[in-house]
DNA sequence: GACATAAGATACTAGTTAGTATGTTTTACA
DNA sequence: TGTAAAACATACTAACTAGTATCTTATGTC
């Protein structure tokens, strides 16, 4: 990697942090390049805007995270049940990544900035589609193999999980990790019953 | 109701408007005197200073609001389980008081304020923890009756049905109203087999 | 090692922000 | 109906905002 990549994924990286705690439109560019020390020159010699930097974070932080952690785990699952268990158990436990006062990332930008503007809210869209097919996919080859019941159907047990992340998440921010727990705990009972 | 009650109630409303939908910290105070014509002297007049105005906000209007949508239609239920779901139902398709592209204005500010400011976080709170109340005290009623297994836990499944509801606003911003109708379709089965 | 260009630095601008200082006008009530 | 206080209006400030213009320095290539 170059130096001048270096750099900007460098950019990219402190302003995904700074963004993740205080939202997008909070974090000005003068917040960005007083924790980066990189000079204002440098960030809009890498960015057009502030956009252009905003949607690189999306594409490239948020996007293979969100394959690694929430896609890929699907992936051929012979058991989708235990394994989106497993799944929503690591992300919601995950405190390298996540912190329960500053909730998910990618629904921070999608509360934030969907509504705001129509750029942003069509990647952020991409991103809860690409989750949401992969449930389904599941979804459907453990109905195939008789692991889970044929009268209930994928799409909508796909919206609810996606919905209890996404809540789950905000939840947290107001009452800690206690939502989490319990949260998973109700999780565990809703998969069994499928 | 006095005049000068008036003039406070109107920028409260009006403030209320537009961080539905530009979000508490995109709306200046500039912003609020221009769309209500009342003069800065006015505004600052009534509040002491944008703080107090969105916990003005929160208390005065997202309170009582609240109250009457979410918790009273729980109050004495006889059928928890149909009474639940109809709320949900109401919640969710009410356009008059919400629009699906700026989602629910409680889980907008829980999103955006509580990791920013204390005092925000606390007062959300309240009111997460009185819908949370109302919900449990349903359930244990339900339980009481009958009507609900008793292996199951009243704490658990509120966390789920809270976290759904703010799951799926947070969804209908990217995916439109769908999330909602498949949201309600899945609630139907998940609280059939409470 | 010259030189073109990539990468970065500095100083600025025009507009916006919350909040204040200092006025003028209503309103309630004696 | 006079007057004190409540209610509102106007003009300003200091700090911050995204972005630009213009410069300097580093880097790879022949």
């Amino acid at each position: 990697m170059s130096k001048s990549e270096q750099t900007r994924d460098y950019i990219l990286q402190k302003s995904f942090d700074l963004i993740y705690q205080k939202g997008y439109q909070s974090t000005s560019i003068d917040d960005i390049i007083a924790t980066t020390h990189v000079t204002k020159g440098a960030f809009f010699y890498h960015f057009k805007n502030k956009e252009e930097m905003g949607l690189g974070l999306i594409g490239e932080l948020l996007y293979p995270n969100l394959r690694n952690m929430m896609v890929r785990p699907l992936e051929d699952s012979q058991d989708p049940k235990t394994d989106i268990y497993k799944m929503m158990e690591m992300l919601l436990n995950d405190t390298s990544f996540f912190n329960v006062d500053y909730g998910c990332p990618a629904i921070n930008l999608i509360e934030e900035m969907s509504a705001v503007s129509t750029t942003f809210k069509r990647e952020l869209s991409k991103l809860v589609l690409l989750w949401h097919n992969a449930i389904v996919t599941a979804l459907n080859s453990a109905q195939s193999s008789g692991l889970i019941k044929t009268n209930i159907a994928p799409e909508e047990v796909a919206v609810m999980l996606i919905s209890g992340y996404g809540g789950v998440r905000t939840l947290g921010k107001v009452m800690g990790r206690g939502a989490y727990k319990a949260y998973l705990s109700g999780l565990k009972s809703y998969l069994m019953q499928l």
